[in-house]
DNA sequence: TTGTAAGCGTTATCAC
DNA sequence: GTGATAACGCTTACAA
């Protein structure tokens, strides 16, 4: 492995020369400077991070956590981030928690490390007392997560404007019975509440009253929208469309439905959340709403880096807004 | 940071000999090293990875470059790696090339610094011989891909095995005008060759003669699908089957067949490539080849454990076997 | 503007 | 069985 000291011998001064053109010090002489560069071309040297990071404050690794990464909102989360930070000179590190607290807490023993310099929460196992320690090992960003605690450094969209968007428009097309099917990923904290909050005040507003039989919650897959389905194919008095957490739990009812003969959206119309690639290709195709995920992976690297850079944070919150696809479901 | 010295402090010890209990080393004192155990734990303990990669051979991080993760695919391949790794101990690092040179050459040199210990490359932009060099810092296992060299240790799936399954399955169907629509992810290598091969020979086997226009190649997305239905459209004489080379092109054939009116599968077959949960929620359910994308991650990690480990390989190629599902499109 | 030297946390070598 | 000590490659006071 070619360090910094072959360079500087090939480039005939020290290393801290060296080590001085690395980092873009100001104050040296444009000569040694291109001898230098010139050394580390020939050598094909590259510094090593391992060293960097045991010596100082350099910070090139950022973690994100994720709970899977084979779900498609969390693959083009992770897509943002990738690119963001490769952009902006960091390597992104994936970790998948599969929702377990104990790989949650290994994975933020990065930080203590300093294996990575930074970490974006996608997902959150362990309560935020357990978690908040890391913090001082340096900074965490939060990436469509809620907690209770308000100056923690977030990311997330409008869930209370994307839910009363979505039954909104239902409502627009005449539906009154209205069954709300979600689950706030695998928290308890705010997303749920923001969510329920929201198809309560459309409800109202219009004035509905609530069915108790037709709010689920805590599904999340297609093979829970499947027996939603059964669920409601079971009812005496069926609902005329579904709100859906996300695309997924959708698609499972879409798949249902048909089986059971039902035409959507003229028997039961289907709402989804995420605007997922599927939703577009999905027979008849989802109306849904779309999450600006690119800027919100975008948003949570610069934070970050902000924080890592020891910058004021201007806002500790930071709300994204979203945006109703209305396609053929609906 | 609590580092080896606190513990050796607290525990009434040498650090060397908190190194070694570290290690594992055979001969100590198992009184020590329950004071030394005990100290690590009370002081939460966790050794600096990058002080342990700048000293020695400790291995904990592989890295795997694909091409995009939104690529469902490749997020399911990350996950298997990512869960192999973490069974076995070591970290994952996602690297994505978007297609980019550069970026994979980026990546490589994770190697060259000893970020990485090992690489897994289900991706490959640059010439082999481009990348040749750095398996002198550390192992390289290819996954999914081809190179002409023989000795790069490589797993893949059986791409003739499962084109010929194909386009078998369509001739049982009755079908004897059969498109053939694909593209080699990103090479030129051996990958389409198989699968062009296996088509050929199919075809061949059952009397029927290959038709030049029928064949498309280079097409990878939705999009791509979409486009081959029109020239579909546009032709005198139509194919009645398509064989794909993945569900995505899949999925856009099957949404501009349903615009233009026809059924499918009685006025056009389909068939997909890679069994992806999209498969089997279009409408109608796809017949999919199932790639076995999880035991294909798991031996990739296995093998590159091995070869970090020094150990031998058995075999330098190792070929896994596909599955047909057959569905509603077929 | 440049160089010397100390030290980041760990492990390998050598001595006891 | 245990402990000093010297590296690993890099950055940063402090000197010059």
């Amino acid at each position: 492995m070619v360090n910094i000291i072959d360079v500087a011998r090939q480039a005939g001064v020290s290393k801290t020369t060296v080590s001085r053109v690395i980092n873009n010090y100001p104050h040296i002489s444009p000569d040694k400077r291109r001898q230098v560069l010139e050394a580390m071309e020939q050598l094909g040297f590259v510094p090593n991070p391992s060293a960097r990071k045991l010596r100082g404050q350099v910070t090139t690794t950022i973690a994100v956590i994720v709970p899977k990464i084979v779900n498609p909102f969390f693959a083009y989360l992770v897509d943002a981030i990738e690119q963001e930070g490769y952009r902006q000179g960091y390597q992104t590190l994936i970790c998948q928690t599969n929702e377990h607290k104990s790989k949650e807490l290994a994975y933020l023993d990065l930080l203590k490390n300093k294996q990575a310099d930074g970490i974006i929460m996608a997902a959150i196992e362990n309560n935020w007392s357990e978690i908040e320690p890391y913090t001082a090992f340096g900074p965490i960003v939060l990436c469509n997560e809620y907690v209770n605690q308000s100056d923690v450094p977030t990311i997330r969209i409008d869930q209370h404007e994307g839910t009363y968007a979505a039954i909104r428009h239902l409502i627009e097309r005449g539906h009154r019975k209205i069954m709300y099917c979600t689950g706030g990923l695998f928290t308890d904290y705010g997303k749920d509440k923001d969510r329920n909050q929201a198809y309560q005040r459309a409800l109202e507003e219009a004035g509905i009253t609530i069915n108790p039989s037709w709010i689920l919650v805590d599904r999340h897959t297609i093979e829970d929208g499947k027996k939603v389905m059964e669920l409601i194919l079971d009812m005496n008095d069926r609902p005329t469309a579904v709100f859906t957490g996300s695309d997924e739990i959708a698609s499972g009812l879409m798949m249902a439905a048909r089986k059971a003969g039902l035409h959507i959206p003229n028997d039961l119309a289907i709402i989804g959340f995420d605007d997922q690639p599927i939703a577009e290709v999905l027979s008849p195709s989802l109306t849904t709403i779309r999450q600006p995920i690119s800027l919100m992976g975008k948003q949570a690297v610069d934070m970050l880096i902000q924080l890592m850079d020891q910058q004021p944070l201007s806002t500790t919150l930071c709300k994204l807004p979203v945006e109703l696809v209305i396609r053929e479901s609906t």
